[in-house]
DNA sequence: CTGTTAGCGCGTTCAT
DNA sequence: ATGAACGCGCTAACAG
């Protein structure tokens, strides 16, 4: 492989001339530069990614972190990730993977000690994240996707609940719904402040209030069979209700079979939002789910972009963005029955 | 940071004794190696990644490359992803993502002349791959998730359809099934020759007649209700089938979908096998589906493994190898209830 | 505008 | 068993 030194005495002109018309660090004459150019390319040069990281102390690569996860990620990680990598390398950077074993401060450590990496998209995070606290002690610019109540201050990107919520609701209101439920995730992760159950939570209660709709919330776990008669008690124990949002991809199965168990088309008799959902999860079931979903691309955009800012000293400010989900109407969302006989009527 | 120079003269050695004691790379003596380990313990030393690799030539870091996908991954990529990303780290390798924006060879060319890594992981494999034929261009060692059977004498890890397919036979002939289906993918794809499609096809013909089956094999899409419909009709076409095994996890909302429409109970009228498939697609539905799961932590260790071997030296030679998949028992499958009948009586 | 040169931090050969 | 010195390929002061 070429070196610049190559390139260099091909040319007649020293290394450093070369490097600087390859990088465009310093003015160089025009003639000159084209030649560079041009002999680098017949040369098929290409810097070596190691000896200009030593040299400039800076290695053009990011790192995504993962803290170790109790088996099984989600349907829309994979997305989130492999959009990471895609934005980085279209920027010039590369994305390494750092799934922590154990949720063991020392390994984390010992990562960051290697100074292999510019900076850092942290995943899956959750309140009071023990990761935050050890990345400040070293001045790596990070990011964070999704947000730490108790450590305000730092930049983050995150999915927009309460826009999501009042447009779910606005949405179903439009179609003359007016009795709604809620299914939640889990009533722990509420009780442990866990970031998108407390927002939605929040923002179904102001909403109903601001839209005059009967709303009711439920937590609700994901194993399906116990979903599936829940769904069933539900059904019976508040009668009227004609429409239902959902932040629970897992639990979809048995809410689905639940509903149907208890003779409820989907949507003539319910209608079905899935909302903060993944396009994948939507769209597997039968019918296919009208849902509101994470756009990832734009996330991930926001997320990276920022993040080299702030590696490229373009700007070290606080910056938060909150990304709102996009609309996507499948086939599980209908009138309100009741609504449209009076209308016709 | 602490730098090898720091260590050096904290203990009065000069560097190379430090960098040999670290490195066991050449004899030193017990005090003196006891010695610079304990301080370079106390100065938090870590070897710089970067300058280690420009010294060494090797940067410790491989890519697991990907190719422009149509959109959307499915739910086991991420586990591979991820399962291989914590196994390299174990070993002391990152893992970087590059997921090529087109099918571009000068991208692909791009990021090799840079010499970021030292192997290379390719998954995604299609028959014919043209990523083959750069990699080999190269001196960089790989490894190939799948088979390209246009790349004889390429290291390969696969999983056992061959396998897979006897034991699904068996395990379904065991519960008393004699006339099964088989639900592969698209036709397409069995003739463009895609891999897990031809040998799939291939082993339920052979195990059929083996195992003296009534077998019928059909090839499906993934639309959900062109699948419904397409189960229906299948349904009445022909009968007496007791037991289907599913290679298509996209298509099985629609199967099941199809066999609820005909009131076919799962499992008490229909035995389904998930083959194939990950652990979330197949636990995802009501009832949970019994299935045939990709083992991918042992897939994704012999990989590693193999591909640092190679880094490494250890050896060169030709390695493939193939992968059972595990069975796990869920609620879709059944006696069948003929000869669970004429048992009893 | 351009050339010279000193590192970047570590591995490793050559001496001793 | 140990040290000095060189080199990896490139960037960025420092000089003109």
């Amino acid at each position: 492989m070429a070196t610049i030194k190559d390139v260099a005495s091909a040319v007649g002109v020293s290394v450093s001339t070369v490097s600087y018309a390859l990088n465009g660090t310093r003015p160089i004459s025009k003639a000159k530069k084209e030649l560079i150019l041009k002999t680098a390319q017949e040369l098929r040069f290409r810097p070596r990614a190691i000896a200009r990281s030593l040299a400039s102390k800076r290695t053009h690569i990011l790192a995504i972190l993962f803290p170790a996860l109790e088996r099984g990620l989600g349907l829309s990680e994979i997305d989130l990730i492999t959009q990471a990598a895609r934005d980085a390398l279209g920027r010039g950077y590369h994305m390494v993977i750092w799934t922590l074993q154990t949720d063991d401060e020392e390994e984390l450590r010992e990562l960051l000690a290697q100074e292999l990496v510019d900076g850092i998209v942290l995943m899956e995070i959750r309140n009071r994240d023990w990761r935050i606290p050890v990345l400040k002690e070293t001045d790596i610019p990070f990011i964070i996707l999704g947000r730490d109540e108790a450590a305000p201050g730092e930049s983050y990107i995150d999915v927009d609940f309460f826009d999501t919520m009042m447009r779910s609701i606005s949405y179903l209101k439009g179609l003359g719904h007016r009795q709604i439920d809620f299914i939640n995730q889990s009533e722990k992760s509420f009780r442990d402040g866990y970031g998108p159950v407390v927002r939605t939570h929040e923002a179904f209660e102001y909403f109903c209030g601001n839209f005059d709709i009967d709303g009711r919330e439920y937590f609700c776990g994901w194993e399906s069979e116990a979903v599936r008669s829940r769904t069933i008690s539900l059904l019976s124990e508040r009668q009227g209700t004609t429409a239902c949002i959902v932040m629970n991809d897992k639990a979809l199965p048995g809410i689905i079979a639940g509903l149907s168990g208890q003779r409820r088309r989907i949507p003539e008799d319910m209608s079905l939002v899935s909302i903060i959902s993944s396009a994948g999860a939507a769209s597997f079931f039968l019918p296919a789910l009208t849902s509101f979903e994470m756009d990832i691309d734009a996330m991930m955009e926001a997320a990276i972009s920022q993040l080299i800012a702030k590696i490229e000293g373009r700007y070290a400010e606080l910056s938060t963005r909150l990304i709102p989900c996009i609309l996507r109407e499948r086939d599980s969302t209908g009138m309100n029955m009741v609504t449209r006989d009076r209308m016709v009527s």
